[in-house]
DNA sequence: TCATTAAATTGTT
DNA sequence: AACAATTTAATGA
């Protein structure tokens, strides 16, 4: 893995000097992992700050009795796990691959060098936290007073989050099960939905992925 | 390259 | 939850 293409998927490391950046580049370990493998277990410690290179993961718990949910998903570009780094605390959710991926583990000794030595690292964090905490409150938001069709476009539409996950193309390989987890409705709910999001010319589903077609039609559906 | 097969996913009931 | 149809990936001639 190039720092070429490291620097293309941490938009935050353009905020570093380049002495920073150096140091920050070569601490960083590269791992590839295949579909379906647990990147992070609830109740693990937390050790890494960890980036999606390519692929896609998925942040999700399950209940005692089995039952999962997925909270959201995490496209190339995205970082996660800083909360259990910052609060000195277990892992809280699972991380798991949901194709084949490429991540990057940047180790806990470094992020908190960055935190206690770059202010710029900081507002990306803060903005990056802020960016989360209003994709949750919409969650909320929306799980409660929106139908099922309704939710399932916010949840795509926040997968393509600019902010959080800069630069990701309109393709999205995910099956329609994981799709269903993600929004909490039954498979067979989520194919409906997305059978008539494809109509309305929102999207295209295909085999095992859709490929979005109008990003701000599908944030306004529903309204 | 093509045909066969298994596995995954989709669409429907 | 169950079923059939479809798509993909893997295998070997």
């Amino acid at each position: 893995m190039s720092t070429q293409t490291l620097r293309a998927h941490a938009r935050w490391m353009a905020a570093l000097t380049p002495g920073e950046e150096d140091r920050v580049i070569s601490s960083i370990a590269v791992q590839h992992v295949a579909a379906g493998s647990n990147i992070v277990r609830k109740g693990d410690a937390a050790e890494h700050w960890i980036g999606v290179l390519s692929g896609l993961v998925k942040l999700s718990s399950s209940s005692p009795d089995g039952r999962a949910t997925t909270f959201t998903g995490v496209p190339p570009g995205g970082w996660f796990g800083e909360g259990s780094l910052l609060k000195r605390e277990l892992r809280k959710y699972d991380a798991v691959s949901l194709s084949d991926c490429s991540i990057a583990l940047l180790p806990r000794a470094s992020f908190e060098w960055l935190l206690d030595s770059s202010i710029p690292f900081n507002r990306y964090l803060l903005v990056q936290l802020n960016e989360r905490l209003s994709q949750f409150i919409g969650m909320v938001e929306y799980e409660r007073l929106l139908d099922p069709d309704a939710r399932m476009a916010r949840c795509i539409a926040d997968l393509f989050n600019p902010t959080l996950y800069p630069g990701i193309g309109p393709e999205l390989p995910i099956s329609q099960s994981e799709l269903a987890l993600l929004v909490g409705v039954s498979r067979q709910r989520a194919n409906q939905s997305l059978q008539t999001l494809e109509r309305a010319g929102l999207l295209a589903v295909g085999y095992g992925g859709i490929r979005v077609l109008d990003l701000p039609g599908l944030r306004r559906h529903g309204l």
